[in-house]
RNA sequence: GCACCCGUAGCUCAGCUGGAUAGAGCGCCGGACUUCGAAUCCGUAGGUCGAAGGUUCGAAUCCUUCCGGGUGUGCCA
């Protein structure tokens, strides 16, 4: 259930039946920070006071005894300049989470009443590059949010939007007809069209033959040549084959490969688009929006004066042009609702311009540009994505020294006998681990913060990492197959009952599960995940100190293996949210 | 120049639709493995929330100014 959303219609129809008050005033339910303040607080008595002039507490004392009545509510008490403390009933707590042990297929977790179609858009590497861990945020943080979203019961489309499309193409058709390997194309597919596309544009800066030669190659391959077109085709098709094994590894997928060449037909169309509408004019040669030319553009945009340049004096038509286009098919042809663009932060302007454009166009699907920070390395400094001796690290050799890393920890775990992995699964533990460490360390923090990559830190392997929740789940498993207990038996035949401190305490997180998806769906922030399910985590090691589950008598130990089984489904469900992994032993 | 973002414990970060004595992890120090898995648990120390004003019953959170750091900014994406 939605706690937060329960005791705020519940606190405000105790204000409205309290106070008797022409309207409907928020409770302002929040959480309290300290626990001897209770679980919850109400503070929405205290902005009435000034309204009707009597002193907070006197307010707040009638709200206060009808929550008090409450089957959740143990105990209501007014306190400090007016606020409502609330106890919630460990009785109340437990046979909601019995509710939810009987729900293994959302456990708990309500859909959303009005589905909306969502385009996730995210990932979008460039088609002849590799991808190096610039793109791991986008990627990670994109299908994360896709997951949320997905499972909150929205329709969402996962779309990749490739940069298949561009001046680089004229650049790499004429540098493999002249330097280009098939062979090398073959085994080695982005290596070698990295080195072409190397070769030519150093070339190019200096033969302005060859320039022009790859201009009229780029001419002719969006003119519909079939040489050119077929080229490309195959430099797409050998690209794709690498992102797809990028893409297995971290277990991310898509719906749709909609990339920047699908919208090319409909560039010529949007420009004339704009300056028929007179939202975009030529100026020398080129056309541009002006902000400060248009009365009701957005304020921030008029002051900077930067132009949105949909067409360049050449003629040829930039990523804006793909982006406006991209929006107008994502409206007529998937009737989408909202996009969300999971793109570095420094494009932000980008996006103000390109939101901006399409509300001047009437466009009123929510577009959202969903930012993130950057990449940096141990020093503070952005991270380069070459190591000392030049080459490019791959995000495919960051992932396979993450598996290396995690294997080698895991040997030593073994070693020194705390650890337990049956050598047939080292590979797939090994896996699930270092991959879901990379992801969590990322994903573990506010995406708009930049984000600090330290392979130390990350690989620990202790305090909040990915490997700590993990290894609780495994814990939990454990306790199943040492007692020789099916938790799905348990799921169907347990009650839970909260007795013991610890007992109590793990209640409480687990019974906020729905709200941390929520939040997270709600504001594309998947920390807020992470940091629930790390919370769990911890309340579940403290109960694992504390209360013994297979040793426990008759009730007690029913009620310990539901809170174990819900812990363990929690903490996998809330891991798979955000694309991360778990395994019964490690 | 203009626009945007950031400044919280030694380090890495939560908290920022205003709510009580600002929280975690790492690191430091000290405890707990004959007991369901010690990648664990329990405890100690550590902060003028960059600075100064303002709004408010109440500010890390909102507003203003300043200091310090970063990003973007006419034909790349």
């Amino acid at each position: 259930m939605l706690l937060e959303r329960y005791l705020e219609s519940a606190g405000s129809e105790a204000i409205h039946e309290a106070l008797r008050l022409d309207g409907p005033r928020p409770a302002m339910v929040r959480p309290t920070q300290d626990p001897q303040f209770g679980d919850f607080q109400v503070n929405g008595a205290m902005p009435l006071a000034k309204e009707l002039k009597k002193p907070p507490r006197e307010l707040a004392q009638p709200i206060a005894e009808i929550l008090a009545s409450l089957d959740a509510i143990e105990k209501a008490e007014v306190a400090g300049p007016g606020f409502i403390n609330l106890h919630l009933a460990p009785s109340w707590i437990a046979s909601q989470l019995t509710e939810t042990l009987r729900d293994p297929a959302r456990d708990g977790v309500p859909a959303v009443e009005e589905a909306s179609k969502i385009i996730v858009d995210f990932s979008s590497p460039n088609i002849a590059k590799q991808m190096h861990v610039g793109h791991l945020r986008s990627t990670i943080i994109g299908d994360a949010i896709a997951r949320i979203l997905a499972f909150m019961g929205h329709q969402v489309i996962r779309d990749n939007h490739l940069g298949d499309w561009g001046t680089q193409f004229g650049l790499l058709i004429v540098g493999m007809r002249e330097w280009g390997s098939e062979e090398a194309l073959r085994s080695d597919p982005i290596a070698e069209l990295e080195r072409v596309y190397k070769l030519a544009s150093e070339r190019a800066a200096k033969d302005e033959r060859l320039a022009e030669s790859a201009r009229a190659e780029l001419a002719k391959l969006q003119a519909g040549d079939e040489d050119n077109r077929k080229l490309w085709e195959h430099f797409i098709e050998v690209s794709r084959r690498v992102l797809d094994e990028v893409y297995e590894e971290l277990d991310v997928s898509f719906d749709v490969w909609l990339g920047e060449s699908a919208y090319h037909d409909a560039l010529p169309g949007v420009v004339e688009e704009l300056l028929s509408r007179g939202i975009a004019r030529q100026d020398e040669g080129a056309v541009c929006v002006f902000w400060d030319e248009i009365a009701d553009a957005p304020k921030s945009l008029r002051k900077q004066k930067t132009p949105f340049i949909v067409q360049k004096k050449d003629s040829a038509f930039l990523y804006s042009t793909t982006d406006i286009a991209t929006v107008l098919y994502r409206r007529d042809h998937f009737q989408a609702d909202r996009a969300l663009y999971v793109v570095d932060s420094r494009q932000a302007l980008h996006f103000q311009q390109l939101f901006a454009v399409m509300k001047l166009l009437g466009v009123e699907m929510q577009l959202e540009h969903v930012g993130f920070g950057t990449v940096l390395g141990p020093d503070g400094k952005p991270l380069r994505t070459r190591d000392a001796s030049g080459h490019v690290i791959t995000l495919v050799s960051l992932l396979e020294e993450s598996k290396q890393r995690a294997r080698q920890r895991i040997d030593e775990g073994i070693a020194e006998g705390r650890l337990r992995v049956r050598p047939e699964e080292m590979d797939e533990v090994s896996r699930i681990v270092g991959i879901g460490a990379v992801k969590y360390a990322d994903l573990r923090q506010n995406r708009l913060s930049d984000y600090q990559f330290d392979w130390d830190k990350m690989i620990s392997f202790q305090g909040n990492a990915g490997p700590y929740l993990q290894y609780a789940y495994a814990r939990c498993v454990s306790i199943f197959a040492k007692g020789g207990v099916d938790m799905e038996a348990t799921a169907r035949e347990a009650t839970i009952s909260l007795d013991a401190p610890a007992e109590l305490v793990l209640g409480k997180h687990l019974l906020r599960f729905a709200d941390a998806v929520y939040q997270a769906g709600a504001t594309s922030q998947p920390h807020i995940i992470c940091e629930h399910v790390y919370e769990l985590a911890r309340a579940f090691n403290g109960f694992y100190a504390e209360c013994p589950v297979l040793d426990a008598e008759g009730g007690a130990r029913d009620s310990r293996l539901g809170l174990t089984a819900l812990t363990a489904r929690q903490i996998r469900r809330g891991l798979g949210l955000v694309g991360i992994g778990v395994v019964d032993r490690m």
